[in-house]
DNA sequence: GCACATTACCTCGTCATACAAGGCATTGCA
DNA sequence: TGCAATGCCTTGTATGACGAGGTAATGTGC
């Protein structure tokens, strides 16, 4: 069952944060690397994910770069220092948050 | 660290259905019993809960009735059967969303 | 008896955000 | 030559949690 739009909101950042840890990628890539990272439960759309990224780089969080390689006009991002900061925060929170979730539902 | 306000949209609904496995509770009991059943971590405010309660029996998943008991007037929530199979939906969309994106934030 | 916190309900407006829809340009393939 | 795929973008919409504000009864301390 693919993710409802709901669900996701407040945790799309810390996703586009852990698929960039495995090295710089430009936007379209991003959105196949959580697709494939997800077993495809995570197809999200360009609306979704352009404006996160360039939310995420207002906030120094990613760095981006254009590049011409292979003739395509791509932008590339990668993880700032403090995007790795952020990350480290993000999964933390993740943490507290479904062990919560989970302890409620559960109960 | 308290949940934030982002990141609960869309798990609300579970959270409310769960915390009535219990029994009937009217609403301003409902959000105290989520405060205890979370350790202080979902502390939410009238104007979240009760929207929510009220959409929640407008979709046949609550029932409510008013109570003069103790001459305070309360209203009281509790499960109906569609209540419970969502609720049992609901668990298992959990499961599914927590693994989906603890493995991509792992990874 | 009086002030004030607590219990208990409600609604309205605001804000953040995921997404659909639409547009543009290039590459590659049939 | 047409059409899919790659690759970027923006705008408007819907949703939903929350803050602020309002009402009223009960309980408590002085």
């Amino acid at each position: 069952m693919a993710i409802d739009a709901e669900e996701l909101k407040g945790h799309l950042d810390g996703l586009l944060l852990a698929v960039l840890t495995g090295g710089p990628l430009h936007g379209y890539a991003v959105i196949e690397a959580l697709k494939a990272r997800s077993g495809g439960e995570l197809a999200l759309s360009e609306g979704t994910v352009y404006p996160a990224l360039h939310r995420l780089e207002r906030e120094g969080l990613l760095a981006s770069e254009w590049s011409s390689e292979s003739g395509r006009r791509r932008r590339v991002y990668s993880l700032t220092r403090r995007g790795e900061r952020a990350l480290g925060e993000r999964r933390a929170r993740w943490e507290s948050f479904a062990g919560t979730i989970g302890a409620v539902l559960a109960a």
